[in-house]
DNA sequence: CCCCGAACTGTTAGCGCAAACACTCGGATA
DNA sequence: TATCCGAGTGTTTGCGCTAACAGTTCGGGG
């Protein structure tokens, strides 16, 4: 059955080696071929040795799709998040990817554009039958809850950044806490009180930030003002920054993050507002950029890659069906730069 | 065994319904069940409704491995990266995988903190492992060219942001073209010349910008000054821009990319140069910031998703066995915004 | 010297699906 | 009327692997 000219009719190439074909090498059974390569301690070394040098020999790789079939396993994780361009999606997916290659995992994502119950069991589902082991969900917006309930109970899952306990384990950062910091640094510098610009009314980020922010005020007794609404772009918190640049009376402003916070930089300066020596300003997240912006930014950081790499362990102990963790937060970190600084003299 | 209520989300079964559940239930076998499914037109609209009715009703979805292990496809596909926090891979990932969505594939990336010929090949043996269809693999250094001519011949395969040819397809932004339009814009406006701050070393859209900025230069017959070389961050953009800023003949300046651009903004700031009065600044990615930074940011947009997108569609092309086009190149485009103006009239 | 169990290796079966082939049946063809 | 045809469906088989169980070997205790 000789190939003849090329025609492409069927690959010259020797079919890929499979595991009979290491056995037959190495003068064993494909069973012991396979012992060789899940639980090597269980066969005697000579002959492993034997067979490992087959597998080389042949280049030899295992077929995921039929171990994958007969065990249920597939050494890969699903990630669904919400958008990965964001800064802290995507630095959280790159936390449980580095995590996660470390231990030999690989990482399936399935983005989804709306988070509810229906988009959130469909990805868990896509996932699913490719027979992941098991899924972080990054779900940063109050109407996740629902989809978070109702989890599959048979599929190990971790949440990135839910706000109430769940029936899986959650790895958060503890944005009140950071927002709580952001404002008593604040009023630390002699300010009266202080503005907030939040994030979208979704999502559990911008109303922790709020509540935070709101309890620092309620607790020394300042002032509360409505809280402006942006949608986390520098656009949003350009035209905040407009409003607020109008009132005489705003002097600190602590932006849910730190784009929104770029925007009302440039809003205070084209308002004739200086920075910090009228207004000062502190954002949120610590984006790479946030130190060279003008005046460089104050800002609350989160460490986004911590929380991938706390995520990936709550999922492996769950995986491993060790008794996981069941709500973890990791601590934000106040970051003064040149933003902020002390409240104006009134004349 | 009877459901409870349940909300149909997912299964409380013990185990997941097969195909022969479905073929029970419907009354026919299960080979006229995995026609519906993958020939519907070779079965008769009555029993393939019937069958349909069986799948919506037992929330049947059929086991990826099974059908990988018989078709030899997984229905996933790879992608190698370098650092997904970057705004234009992970632009570029997002692109990928919105792609992949709607095509029913998913997409298992793989990080790579360093780009050569062994770490690359690592990432594709660990991929391939895992019996994705095909590799995307997202190389913006020059020195992962060595490594892109030795990829597996028999794993479908297309490189993103390469420059030059190689035995696997190529989707890539033009980034040459980019420059040349941002130098020229700046000539347009009557400056005598341009000042580069170019991107690091290795890096293949550093190299290219240099030339297009080098090459009208040339064309025009100007001086070309000595470029400057960042590392992408605003860091490196700031220290760049401080010495830049000493330099009263600098008048219009062409930064790398937006990062750098904000912290050359910065820099000029700070010496007392305005922007746009005194020195002309244009960036490059159009990141989404850029319009909110102060002045508005000129920049040269580059379509990082329709990039995904490409890259995709030419590898499913590469899996399809259809002649995939060799290299294609997006268009950037040249976005004006305020940071840009005539060259101030010496004195 | 035999029996027994631990350590190792082999055999059988089947995971869920689709390719290949076999069958059925009604209508068109000669 | 006998035959063929082909659309529609069923049956068999095996993809490559591992779980479960069945042998085999070997050394030590009775």
């Amino acid at each position: 059955m000789t190939q003849q000219v090329s025609g492409q009719t069927f690959s010259e190439r020797p079919r890929a080696a499979v595991m009979e074909d290491v056995a037959a090498r190495a003068g064993v059974s494909a069973m012991t071929v396979s012992r060789v390569l899940n639980t090597p301690e269980k066969v005697r070394p000579d002959t492993r040795a034997r067979v490992l040098d087959a597998v080389r020999e042949l280049g030899y790789r295992p077929n995921f799709a039929a171990r994958s079939l007969v065990t249920g396993r597939s050494g890969a994780l699903g990630v669904v998040s919400f958008d990965t361009t964001l800064y802290g999606p995507a630095s959280t997916l790159h936390g449980i990817e580095q995590a996660a290659r470390t231990h030999d995992y690989l990482v399936t994502i399935v983005n989804v554009t709306t988070l509810n119950r229906r988009s959130i069991a469909e990805a868990v589902n896509r996932l699913r039958f490719q027979s992941v082991d098991g899924v972080v969900i990054v779900a940063p917006h109050e109407s996740a809850a629902d989809g978070l309930h109702h989890l599959p109970p048979d599929l190990p899952a971790v949440v990135v950044g839910a706000r109430e306990s769940l029936p899986v384990p959650v790895a958060a950062v503890d944005q009140a806490a950071g927002a709580v910091r952001a404002t008593r640094h604040l009023l630390s510098l002699g300010h009266n009180t202080v503005w907030h610009l939040s994030g979208p009314e979704d999502w559990i980020d911008a109303s922790a930030r709020v509540e935070g922010w709101r309890s620092v005020l309620t607790a020394e007794g300042r002032q509360i003002p409505d809280p402006l609404r942006g949608d986390w772009s520098a656009r949003s918190g350009f035209e905040a920054g407009r409003q607020l640049a109008r009132d005489p009376e705003v002097t600190a402003i602590f932006a849910a993050n730190d784009h929104m916070a770029t925007g009302v930089l440039r809003a205070l300066r084209e308002a004739g507002r200086r920075v910090p020596e009228d207004v000062s300003v502190v954002g949120f997240d610590d984006v790479p950029e946030a130190p060279y912006l003008w005046p460089p930014l104050s800002t609350v950081r989160q460490n986004f890659t911590e929380v991938g790499r706390l995520a990936f362990r709550l999922l492996l102990e769950r995986i491993d069906g060790r008794t996981a963790t069941p709500h973890r937060m990791i601590e934000p970190e106040l970051v003064v730069r040149e933003s902020t600084g002390a409240r104006p003299t009134p004349r």
